[in-house]
DNA sequence: TGGCTATTTGGCAAAATAGTCAAATATGAA
DNA sequence: TTCATATTTGACTATTTTGCCAAATAGCCA
């Protein structure tokens, strides 16, 4: 295999793999209906909120969310919303 | 968050996980061009044998890729082509 | 400044994942 | 049956991920 394919594999399969867990599914169908702040979030996911924090460094670093400060608040957003098109075809999968 | 929620993205996350290494995308790439045998991925993908093997067990339990025997081969196949159309949004995350 | 709220970070233990070798299984041919 | 090839499985170690708690940081307001 070439080292740049590899390579272009192995980024893909980052970003894939900061989706690939239940609340961090369930935070981005959250996004796509609108910014959201994490302390929302946590009432939402209902985990502590530091563990609702990391799921967001994650998603973050992945490209997939941003943040906008306002006072105290960090909303988030979706950066791609297409990532969520997704599912459509994951749900065929499941059949 | 209700259960029957939390356990669909449970279901999509397996799914999406079983995705989410350089390795197992390379292959599901190139079952989409043919369907393969397990000794041509291990000659593509280079590891050894037991790895490709496993990463297709990860593959097949997630019902991404289903087999057909032919003989001694094992000729692998994507069983939803539409998991592949994910990269070109991914592809839009990575810049 | 100090106090308050929102959020992140560090440390840790438990669980999940990845990769390798050796052994087992499945099929076809002699 | 025995042999050879293709593939899977088991056992094992190393690495990564997850989730919680406590501590730290960031911003607002008195």
């Amino acid at each position: 295999m070439k080292q740049d394919l590899k390579k272009s594999y192995a980024f893909q399969a980052g970003i894939i793999k900061a989706m690939a867990h239940p609340t961090r599914l369930l935070i981005l169908n959250s996004l796509k209906k609108k910014e959201t702040c994490v302390c929302e979030l946590r009432d939402l996911v209902g985990d502590d909120i530091s563990t609702v924090s990391k799921h967001l460094l994650v998603l973050k670093n992945a490209g997939l969310v941003a943040a906008r400060r306002e006072g105290n608040w960090l909303h988030y957003r979706l950066t791609c919303p297409c990532v969520l098109d997704f599912t459509n075809c994951i749900k065929r999968v499941m059949k």
